[in-house]
DNA sequence: CGCCCCTTTGAAGCATATCAAACCGCGTGG
DNA sequence: CCACGCGGTTTGATATGCTTCAAAGGGGCG
């Protein structure tokens, strides 16, 4: 968990969604595939993304996975209600991270409580479960294409919309969030590609162009 | 939305898992397979199910339908932040609710404020998160046996084992939660009654007794 | 240059969906 | 009381979308 190498430098500001500054916040280095808190353990620290890529999942016994969200540079995960993480977190690439001790934040056992107001929590928490919500109907209902689409799109508009969006995590991570094998999302993609609804950017695949929004959007919800 | 033929009595009582007592409960009945609120609906009350059960979902326009939860006696349900439903919530049998207004109950522009602790809220709003978290690895990473299993189960405990588990909802309300057609949830029933983990009684299908629930458990996480 | 990881693509297999038919209990009306 | 229709369920046959297995290509890095 605690790598030497890491810098731990202290901060005093807030991430954006946060309301009061007066929370100390140590910058910590994640390298790509080591993870950042683990399933069931005790939850400690609140965490911000400040560069780089977090998957948290759910693990089966057999080794089936289930990521529930990425989180890009400035989401905040790992704030837990009950005391213990529900997920594993992963750094996808290599992550930087701001850590702020729950108490610190939310006030629990120290004489400052409130130091973020329980609505900031309350917001962060109802986002996620609204996301959770339609990842549900995702998973429960929607093929492979709708799947792949809805990903895409959910992608652009939290890398707000770039020229070329730069997907962090492999074929592999997005298959596991959609519910398929890394082989579906890759057809899936070249589907796309073929109707010129995307491009791949240079010969690295991962690098895309969205170059019809509106036909994704109809692929996407060929329904709702 | 609103049936002439309903009782509406005021009730000054808490439900269980709501701290404060002094809240104005308005008693309603609905009928099976009528809506108790629809998604986009701006969301003035908050339900306690009395008796019935009531299931919650989201649907594609297409007609195809993913069901979050089902809300049984004693459980809270519509609560949402953001001031619109973002579900419809449909009585599965004759169900009768008590409802209360939301700003009574958590204080928002009233006097009165905090009527109810906002740790409580945040307790209820935990525990859909929760559940959702743990629906995504079922729906995205589990087969159909170990969804079946993993939804008796849940039925299971949250009736609390019962010698004879009568089921409100049909085989499709249980392949919408379950992201499966009816006919596989029947098939997946069969198996288990085959194997002698479970057994019906009499000759209505949703009467069932389960016979090795440690058996069931395995079924259900051939995993984790 | 060569190895490894990632991705794509093809072929075959399989789990679940789809289509279809029969059964059963139940309520209704003759 | 019985005939009938209907919704719900089961079961069978077939179809299909996704997975599994396999192979090849490409890029990056030692």
């Amino acid at each position: 968990m605690i790598d030497p190498a890491n810098s731990n430098t202290p901060h005093r500001s807030a991430p954006s969604g946060l309301s009061k500054t007066d929370v100390l916040w140590s910058e910590f280095k994640h390298q790509r595939d080591t993870s950042v808190f683990e399933e069931a353990e005790p939850a400690e620290y609140v965490y911000h993304v400040r560069d780089g890529a977090v998957r948290t999942c759910k693990r089966l016994s057999d080794g089936r996975r289930q990521i529930s969200a990425f989180h890009l540079p400035g989401d905040i995960f790992g704030f837990e209600n009950s005391g213990f993480h529900r997920f594993t977190a992963e750094a996808i690439i290599d992550t930087t991270v701001w850590m702020a001790r729950r108490q610190d934040l939310f006030g629990e056992h120290t004489g400052l409580n409130d130091a973020v107001a329980p609505k900031d929590m309350m917001k962060l928490i109802t986002r996620s479960l609204q996301h959770a919500e339609d990842h549900l109907l995702l998973l429960g209902r929607q093929n492979s294409l709708e799947k792949v689409a809805a990903f895409l799109l959910e992608m652009d508009l939290r890398l707000q919309k770039p020229d070329v969006m730069v997907l962090p995590m492999n074929r592999r991570d997005i298959a596991d969030y959609l519910g398929l094998t890394l082989e579906t999302v890759s057809r899936s993609l070249s589907m796309l590609r073929q109707q010129e609804i995307l491009d791949f950017v240079g010969q690295t695949q991962r690098k895309i162009v969205l170059c019809d929004r509106p036909k994704l959007g109809l692929v996407a919800r060929s329904a709702d």
